[in-house]
DNA sequence: TGGGTCAGATAACAGTGTAAACTTTACGGT
DNA sequence: ACCGTAAAGTTTACACTGTTATCTGACCCA
C-alpha cells in the first residue's frame, strides 16, 4: 500500500468497515476482506487496532452517538410537546433508528458478550447517554432510572426479534410498532412505584 | 471411532453438543471440538447433520420442547388462578428460563437471523405453540395475537439484554424481573384496543 | 552520511466449516 | 464359510478466519 501519513489509513479502514457491515453483515466483517478492499495487509489494520474487537468497539461507539444525536433531535423538536407526545416520539426513533441500522444496532446492542469482554468502561458513557433520555421523560422518583431501563428494554425486545427475524411474518412491523411505543407511553403516565 | 450402530454416535453427537454449549458457550462449539470430544473425525458428524446450522437447529428445537415442558407445567399448576395469577407465573417462568439456560436461550432467540436461514418452517411451530401460551392468557379478541406477541417481546428485551450484558449492573436482575412481569400483568388487566 | 522511527509487508501459527474420495466394518444371502 | 454390498468412518484437501513475530523500505533529522 502507498504510504499516505497514517491517519487516512485508519479512516479508510473505518470507512470500509461501515460499509461491509451495512452492506454485507457483521459475520462478512473479516480483517482480511476489509484489508483487501482498502488495498493493504490485514496487520496494518493492527496498526490501528488492537484486535477486531477494538475495531467493532469503534463502531459501536458511533453507533452510539448517531442514535444519541437522532434521540436528541427528536428531544429538540418535541420541546414544546408533553411528556406524553415527547416518549412518543422518542420511542418511534429509537425503534426506527434500530430497523434503519440493523447491522449497527446489532453490534451495539446484541452481539454475543464475549465481544464485550474488552470494551472499555468509560466508553459505556455513550451509551447510557442514550437511555437517561428516556428515563428523563418519566415522573421523579426512586424507581425512575429502572423504569427507563424497562421501556428501553421493551422497545429493545421488539426490535431485537424482528432483526433476528423471529417473528412470524404475519405481524406487520408498523402493527408490532405502534404497540410498542405505546406501551413505552403508558409508562409515563403510569404512577411510579411507591417503596 | 469404533462402529456401534449410527443412532449411537447421533445421540452421543448432541449429547456432547449440550455439554459444551452450556459449559463452554456457542462460541465454543465447534465441529472439530466436538467430533474430538467423542473421538471421531469432523466429517463423521456429516452423516448425521447436514451441516452445523442443522445441529444447531435441533438444539434450538431441544430447547423450544424444554420451554414449551416448563411453561406447561406452570399453566397446570395455575389452573385454578385468576389469569392474572396465571400470567405472573407464566412470565416468571420464561424469564426465569432464560437466564437459567442462557446459552439455550441466546440459539433459540437471539443467534443471529443467518443461522435460521435453512430453518425448516415447519420447526417454527414448537416456537409457536410457545408463544400462544401467553396469548391465551389474554382477553379475546382481534388484537389477541399481536398482543401475545408484545408480552414475549418485552420479556424477551430484557433477558436478551442481560444475557448480552448490556444493562448496567447496578440494576439487580431481581429488580428487573419484578418490572418485566408486572408489565407483562399489566397487559392482561389492559382493555383490548378496539379497531 | 548515518540513525532512528514509523508505515507497511511477509510468513507463519492455530484454528474454522465443509466436500470428495477413500477405507474399513458388519451383515445378509448363497 | 464365503463374498458382495451397503453403511460407518477416515483421509486429505480447500478456502477461509484472527493474530503474531519478524522483516523491509521510506522518510526526517542530526
Amino acid at each position: 500500500m502507498t504510504r499516505n501519513g497514517g491517519s487516512q489509513t485508519r479512516a479508510a479502514i473505518l470507512k470500509e468497515a461501515r460499509r461491509v457491515l451495512l452492506d454485507q453483515g457483521y459475520t462478512s466483517l473479516s480483517m482480511r476482506s476489509l484489508a483487501g478492499a482498502i488495498g493493504c495487509t490485514p496487520t496494518t489494520i493492527y496498526l490501528y487496532f488492537k484486535n477486531k474487537d477494538a475495531l467493532i468497539h469503534t463502531l459501536i461507539d458511533e453507533g452510539m452517538n448517531m442514535l444519541h444525536g437522532k434521540l436528541a433531535q427528536v428531544l429538540e423538536e418535541t420541546a414544546d410537546s408533553d411528556s406524553i407526545e415527547r416518549m412518543r416520539a422518542l420511542a418511534g426513533a429509537y425503534f426506527d433508528f434500530g430497523l434503519e441500522n440493523q447491522e449497527y444496532y446489532e453490534v451495539m446492542f446484541m452481539l454475543h458478550p464475549q465481544h464485550m469482554d474488552r470494551y472499555p468502561a468509560v466508553k459505556y458513557r455513550s451509551a447510557r447517554r442514550n437511555l437517561e433520555l428516556f428515563a428523563e421523560q418519566l415522573p421523579e422518583g426512586p424507581s425512575r432510572p429502572v423504569a427507563g431501563i424497562q421501556i428501553w428494554s421493551a422497545l429493545h425486545g421488539t426490535i431485537s426479534l424482528l432483526i433476528a427475524q423471529r417473528i412470524d411474518k404475519k405481524f406487520s412491523r408498523d402493527e408490532l410498532r405502534e404497540l410498542a411505543i405505546e406501551q413505552a407511553v403508558a409508562m409515563v403516565a403510569a404512577r411510579p412505584i411507591e417503596n
